[in-house]
DNA sequence: CTGGAATGTAAGCCCTGACTTACGGTAAGT
DNA sequence: ACTTACCGTAAGTCAGGGCTTACATTCCAG
Protein backbone atom coordinates (compact mmCIF):
# COMPACT_ATOMS: atom_id res chain seq x y z
CA UNK A 1 0.00 0.00 0.00
CA UNK A 2 2.72 2.62 -1.15
CA UNK A 3 0.47 4.83 -3.65
CA UNK A 4 0.18 7.53 -1.00
CA UNK A 5 3.14 8.48 -1.48
CA UNK A 6 2.47 8.81 -5.16
CA UNK A 7 -0.74 10.74 -4.82
CA UNK A 8 1.30 13.01 -2.74
CA UNK A 9 4.44 13.26 -5.59
CA UNK A 10 1.88 13.64 -8.15
CA UNK A 11 0.12 16.63 -6.31
CA UNK A 12 2.62 19.29 -6.85
CA UNK A 13 2.20 20.67 -10.57
CA UNK A 14 5.96 21.03 -10.42
CA UNK A 15 6.57 17.41 -10.28
CA UNK A 16 3.64 16.46 -12.59
CA UNK A 17 5.46 18.46 -15.65
CA UNK A 18 8.98 16.77 -14.23
CA UNK A 19 7.11 12.96 -15.01
CA UNK A 20 5.74 14.74 -18.52
CA UNK A 21 9.04 16.14 -19.80
CA UNK A 22 10.23 12.19 -18.94
CA UNK A 23 7.27 10.90 -20.79
CA UNK A 24 9.50 11.76 -23.90
CA UNK A 25 12.66 10.50 -23.28
CA UNK A 26 14.98 9.69 -20.16
CA UNK A 27 17.09 13.13 -19.24
CA UNK A 28 19.99 14.18 -16.56
CA UNK A 29 18.80 16.34 -14.02
CA UNK A 30 20.89 19.81 -15.77
CA UNK A 31 18.99 19.37 -19.18
CA UNK A 32 15.59 18.85 -17.04
CA UNK A 33 16.18 21.99 -14.82
CA UNK A 34 16.89 24.29 -17.80
CA UNK A 35 13.28 23.47 -18.74
CA UNK A 36 11.87 24.91 -15.58
CA UNK A 37 12.26 28.23 -14.02
CA UNK A 38 13.51 27.12 -10.94
CA UNK A 39 16.69 26.65 -9.31
CA UNK A 40 18.59 23.30 -10.08
CA UNK A 41 18.49 21.92 -6.10
CA UNK A 42 14.77 22.36 -6.16
CA UNK A 43 14.56 19.79 -9.05
CA UNK A 44 16.63 17.79 -7.50
CA UNK A 45 13.95 17.78 -4.10
CA UNK A 46 11.72 16.94 -6.35
CA UNK A 47 12.96 14.07 -8.04
CA UNK A 48 13.94 12.49 -4.72
CA UNK A 49 10.46 12.49 -3.70
CA UNK A 50 9.16 11.10 -7.35
CA UNK A 51 11.94 8.49 -6.78
CA UNK A 52 11.02 7.53 -3.19
CA UNK A 53 7.43 7.15 -4.72
CA UNK A 54 8.50 4.59 -7.20
CA UNK A 55 7.21 7.04 -10.10
CA UNK A 56 10.96 7.73 -11.29
CA UNK A 57 14.42 5.85 -11.34
CA UNK A 58 17.60 6.88 -11.98
CA UNK A 59 20.40 5.32 -14.06
CA UNK A 60 24.11 6.97 -13.30
CA UNK A 61 26.14 7.73 -16.52
CA UNK A 62 29.38 8.98 -15.31
CA UNK A 63 28.73 11.90 -13.33
CA UNK A 64 25.52 12.59 -14.64
CA UNK A 65 22.05 10.65 -13.60
CA UNK A 66 19.79 10.02 -15.92
CA UNK A 67 16.27 9.87 -14.74
CA UNK A 68 13.42 8.26 -16.89
CA UNK A 69 9.83 6.81 -15.46
CA UNK A 70 9.52 4.02 -13.52
CA UNK A 71 6.49 1.13 -13.57
CA UNK A 72 6.48 0.22 -9.87
CA UNK A 73 4.95 3.47 -8.68
CA UNK A 74 2.69 4.11 -11.66
CA UNK A 75 1.45 0.22 -11.79
CA UNK A 76 0.19 0.69 -7.55
CA UNK A 77 -1.24 4.06 -8.01
CA UNK A 78 -3.15 1.84 -11.26
CA UNK A 79 -4.13 -0.96 -9.12
CA UNK A 80 -5.33 1.30 -6.49
CA UNK A 81 -7.62 3.29 -8.53
CA UNK A 82 -8.94 0.11 -10.76
CA UNK A 83 -10.18 -1.15 -7.42
CA UNK A 84 -11.73 2.19 -6.48
CA UNK A 85 -13.12 2.54 -9.68
CA UNK A 86 -14.98 -0.72 -9.51
CA UNK A 87 -16.66 0.61 -6.14
CA UNK A 88 -17.57 3.70 -7.69
CA UNK A 89 -19.43 2.34 -10.27
CA UNK A 90 -21.40 -0.22 -8.18
CA UNK A 91 -22.46 3.00 -5.82
CA UNK A 92 -23.30 4.47 -9.60
CA UNK A 93 -25.37 1.44 -10.56
CA UNK A 94 -27.13 1.41 -6.77
CA UNK A 95 -27.89 4.93 -7.66
CA UNK A 96 -29.46 4.74 -10.81
CA UNK A 97 -31.40 1.08 -9.59
CA UNK A 98 -33.03 3.23 -6.97
CA UNK A 99 -34.08 5.86 -9.11
CA UNK A 100 -35.87 4.13 -11.59
CA UNK A 101 -37.20 1.47 -9.35
CA UNK A 102 -38.26 3.54 -6.48
CA UNK A 103 -36.21 0.68 -4.06
CA UNK A 104 -35.19 2.64 -1.10
CA UNK A 105 -32.73 -0.11 0.36
CA UNK A 106 -32.78 -3.26 -1.33
CA UNK B 1 -7.69 17.63 -17.99
CA UNK B 2 -9.27 17.35 -14.56
CA UNK B 3 -7.09 14.99 -13.37
CA UNK B 4 -4.51 17.28 -11.00
CA UNK B 5 -7.40 18.80 -8.94
CA UNK B 6 -7.83 14.82 -8.51
CA UNK B 7 -4.36 14.27 -7.48
CA UNK B 8 -4.49 16.90 -5.13
CA UNK B 9 -7.50 15.90 -3.57
CA UNK B 10 -6.30 12.12 -3.34
CA UNK B 11 -3.08 13.73 -1.48
CA UNK B 12 -4.46 14.51 1.96
CA UNK B 13 -4.64 11.29 3.81
CA UNK B 14 -8.07 12.24 5.29
CA UNK B 15 -9.55 12.94 2.42
CA UNK B 16 -8.22 9.73 1.17
CA UNK B 17 -9.72 8.07 4.60
CA UNK B 18 -13.05 9.79 3.52
CA UNK B 19 -12.46 8.26 0.50
CA UNK B 20 -12.52 4.39 1.59
CA UNK B 21 -15.15 5.22 4.31
CA UNK B 22 -17.46 5.69 1.08
CA UNK B 23 -16.72 2.80 -0.26
CA UNK B 24 -18.82 0.54 1.96
CA UNK B 25 -21.79 2.76 1.53
CA UNK B 26 -23.02 6.54 1.29
CA UNK B 27 -23.34 8.08 4.16
CA UNK B 28 -24.17 11.59 5.64
CA UNK B 29 -21.72 14.20 6.50
CA UNK B 30 -22.60 14.07 10.30
CA UNK B 31 -22.05 10.31 10.38
CA UNK B 32 -19.10 11.02 7.89
CA UNK B 33 -17.69 13.43 11.10
CA UNK B 34 -18.16 10.98 13.55
CA UNK B 35 -15.23 8.67 12.46
CA UNK B 36 -12.75 10.73 12.56
CA UNK B 37 -11.15 12.61 15.18
CA UNK B 38 -11.58 16.33 13.49
CA UNK B 39 -14.56 18.42 13.18
CA UNK B 40 -17.37 18.49 11.00
CA UNK B 41 -16.73 21.87 9.47
CA UNK B 42 -13.63 20.36 8.50
CA UNK B 43 -15.39 17.10 6.76
CA UNK B 44 -17.15 19.57 5.01
CA UNK B 45 -13.91 21.41 3.52
CA UNK B 46 -12.40 18.26 2.40
CA UNK B 47 -15.60 16.92 0.98
CA UNK B 48 -15.99 19.92 -0.91
CA UNK B 49 -12.68 19.25 -2.92
CA UNK B 50 -13.65 16.07 -3.03
CA UNK B 51 -16.69 17.11 -4.74
CA UNK B 52 -14.73 19.68 -6.99
CA UNK B 53 -12.37 17.35 -7.87
CA UNK B 54 -15.67 15.28 -8.86
CA UNK B 55 -13.94 12.14 -6.60
CA UNK B 56 -17.68 12.21 -4.63
CA UNK B 57 -21.25 13.52 -5.04
CA UNK B 58 -24.03 14.45 -2.80
CA UNK B 59 -27.71 13.52 -2.98
CA UNK B 60 -29.82 15.58 -0.98
CA UNK B 61 -32.29 13.91 1.54
CA UNK B 62 -34.16 16.43 3.26
CA UNK B 63 -31.63 18.72 5.79
CA UNK B 64 -28.92 15.25 5.29
CA UNK B 65 -26.93 15.03 2.31
CA UNK B 66 -25.53 11.88 1.36
CA UNK B 67 -22.31 11.34 0.03
CA UNK B 68 -21.25 8.68 -2.09
CA UNK B 69 -17.93 8.07 -4.74
CA UNK B 70 -18.49 9.39 -7.91
CA UNK B 71 -16.95 7.81 -11.28
CA UNK B 72 -16.38 11.38 -13.26
CA UNK B 73 -12.92 11.99 -11.49
CA UNK B 74 -11.65 8.27 -10.57
CA UNK B 75 -12.58 7.79 -13.95
CA UNK B 76 -10.73 10.50 -15.42
CA UNK B 77 -7.63 10.38 -13.17
CA UNK B 78 -7.85 6.13 -14.42
CA UNK B 79 -7.29 7.46 -18.19
CA UNK B 80 -4.31 9.60 -16.78
CA UNK B 81 -2.44 6.76 -15.70
CA UNK B 82 -2.90 4.75 -18.09
CA UNK B 83 -1.23 6.56 -20.63
CA UNK B 84 1.65 7.20 -18.61
CA UNK B 85 1.83 3.65 -17.47
CA UNK B 86 2.13 2.73 -21.40
CA UNK B 87 4.66 5.32 -21.57
CA UNK B 88 6.09 4.12 -18.08
CA UNK B 89 6.37 0.37 -19.82
CA UNK B 90 8.35 2.01 -23.31
CA UNK B 91 11.27 3.26 -21.33
CA UNK B 92 11.60 0.50 -19.38
CA UNK B 93 11.30 -2.40 -22.76
CA UNK B 94 14.18 0.33 -24.06
CA UNK B 95 16.16 0.40 -21.12
CA UNK B 96 15.93 -3.68 -20.87
CA UNK B 97 16.77 -3.98 -24.78
CA UNK B 98 19.26 -1.30 -24.58
CA UNK B 99 21.34 -3.73 -21.89
CA UNK B 100 20.63 -6.92 -23.13
CA UNK B 101 22.12 -5.98 -26.68
CA UNK B 102 24.62 -2.97 -25.80
CA UNK B 103 22.87 -0.80 -27.74
CA UNK B 104 23.19 2.96 -26.78
CA UNK B 105 21.19 4.86 -29.03
CA UNK B 106 18.68 2.39 -31.53
C1' DC C 1 -44.49 29.89 12.65
C1' DT C 2 -41.23 28.73 16.07
C1' DG C 3 -37.56 25.33 17.46
C1' DG C 4 -34.09 22.39 16.56
C1' DA C 5 -31.23 19.49 13.57
C1' DA C 6 -27.99 19.11 9.80
C1' DT C 7 -24.79 21.33 6.91
C1' DG C 8 -22.11 25.00 4.42
C1' DT C 9 -19.26 29.31 4.97
C1' DA C 10 -16.00 32.99 7.10
C1' DA C 11 -12.04 34.44 9.61
C1' DG C 12 -7.96 33.36 11.82
C1' DC C 13 -4.00 30.39 13.50
C1' DC C 14 -0.30 27.39 12.63
C1' DC C 15 2.49 24.04 10.58
C1' DT C 16 3.97 21.59 6.51
C1' DG C 17 6.44 21.89 2.21
C1' DA C 18 8.42 24.30 -1.91
C1' DC C 19 12.08 27.36 -2.96
C1' DT C 20 16.59 29.69 -2.44
C1' DT C 21 21.69 30.06 -1.50
C1' DA C 22 25.71 27.78 0.16
C1' DC C 23 28.32 23.74 0.58
C1' DG C 24 30.14 18.81 -0.04
C1' DG C 25 31.19 14.87 -2.98
C1' DT C 26 32.29 12.26 -7.18
C1' DA C 27 33.82 11.55 -11.90
C1' DA C 28 35.99 13.03 -16.29
C1' DG C 29 39.56 15.82 -18.73
C1' DT C 30 44.25 17.74 -19.21
C1' DA D 1 47.13 16.11 -9.24
C1' DC D 2 44.25 20.09 -10.35
C1' DT D 3 40.43 21.78 -12.38
C1' DT D 4 35.94 21.62 -13.97
C1' DA D 5 31.31 19.72 -14.51
C1' DC D 6 27.37 17.58 -12.51
C1' DC D 7 24.67 16.46 -8.79
C1' DG D 8 22.88 15.79 -3.91
C1' DT D 9 22.33 17.83 0.79
C1' DA D 10 21.79 21.42 4.63
C1' DA D 11 19.85 25.39 6.57
C1' DG D 12 16.72 29.05 6.36
C1' DT D 13 12.65 31.70 4.47
C1' DC D 14 7.90 32.20 3.23
C1' DA D 15 3.40 31.21 1.20
C1' DG D 16 -0.42 27.67 1.07
C1' DG D 17 -3.54 24.59 3.15
C1' DG D 18 -5.72 22.11 7.09
C1' DC D 19 -7.88 22.88 11.43
C1' DT D 20 -10.74 25.42 14.79
C1' DT D 21 -14.54 28.43 16.51
C1' DA D 22 -18.32 31.29 15.30
C1' DC D 23 -21.99 32.33 12.26
C1' DA D 24 -25.48 31.80 8.36
C1' DT D 25 -28.73 28.81 5.95
C1' DT D 26 -32.08 25.30 4.96
C1' DC D 27 -35.40 21.91 6.09
C1' DC D 28 -38.55 19.02 8.98
C1' DA D 29 -41.48 18.65 13.31
C1' DG D 30 -44.85 20.35 16.42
Amino acid sequence: MSYGEALVALSDPTRRAIVEALRDEPQPVGVLAGRFPISRPAISQHLRVLSDAGLVAADRAGTRRIYRLSPEGIGALRRYLDTLWDDALQAYAREAHALTEGDPDA
